[in-house]
DNA sequence: GTCGCTGCAAAACGTTTGCATTTAG
DNA sequence: CTAAATGCAAACGTTTTGCAGCGAC
């Protein structure tokens, strides 16, 4: 397997080269919080993680890091219901979509080529150039139901 | 064509008769504008409209109102990127899905089965009982696209 | 006469911004 | 030295809430 935190890094640093952007420890914190992580991070998730190594960090710099991972490719923004932006890892040729459980929310990734494929012919039907999608099932999940049965 | 607007206002009625609710005539103007509206409004949309009616009524009766219609299925809620809610009719057996223009924000409702019938199954595949889905596809529409060829 | 409903204003919420200060390059 | 980045607090836009008075039943 890649080092795949490393290549993270040098896009980040080839993003911030050509916008003459500066490596800060704030944002060096951040980055590298966001990049080992796993899953679907709140700023308040993230604010956490981050002022355990360095307390000092302010809210806004989180949000400032994420919007710039999300300026060059490395963050997606997801929104789930509640009010709050979540983020996750931008990994290339991974677009998946999200089953999430209405009772605990656990969220299972999925990715379905049919599903793309038929989002791809709707698209076209409309005489829509397809650029995005969001795509969530709300379910409840096999500990949920066990729970719920018991 | 039956009067579905009677149809929702039995339905109202009912709930608000179990809940021991009182019909108001704010709450009464809010809810036949709604009935009658047609697409995604907002709640500044709902209000404007209810103004013209009665233009005494409050921010907080408009959002209370659409809640009371969202708990007992009449309205259903959507969040499409930007930070406001919108309402929509609930009407029976039809669960659609959107498809956005990223350009012009034109909308246009799809129903697709064969995607439904692969959403169940994906659900079905991961152990998880569906209840319910988001799914919006977002594009350029065949006006903009037009556009920005010409 | 209850008790739900209203309008208002204030509060809450997540997010963004202005600014004086610090710091990378 | 310049200009970008920071932390703070204040501002923002949307939504919710507390409350005194009003009105349905």
């Amino acid at each position: 397997m890649v080092d795949s935190i490393q290549m993270f890094r040098d896009k980040l640093q080839a993003y911030m080269d050509l916008k003459g952007l500066r490596s800060t420890s704030q944002r060096r914190t951040v980055t590298e919080v966001f990049f080992r992580s796993k899953g679907h991070l709140s700023i308040e998730d993230v604010l956490l993680e981050v002022r355990v190594e360095d307390p000092g960090v302010g809210y806004a710099t989180v949000y400032r890091t994420l919007k710039l991972l999300k300026e060059c490719g490395l963050a997606l923004e997801r929104h789930f219901g509640d009010g709050v932006s979540r983020y996750e890892i931008a990994h290339e040729n991974d677009h998946h979509d999200h089953l999430i459980c209405t009772d605990c929310n656990a969220i299972v990734e999925f990715e379905d080529e049919a599903i793309e494929v038929l989002q791809e012919q709707l698209a076209k039907r409309h005489g829509y150039l397809l650029r995005g999608h969001k795509h969530e099932l709300y379910g409840v999940c096999p500990a949920c139901q066990a729970k719920r049965a018991g």
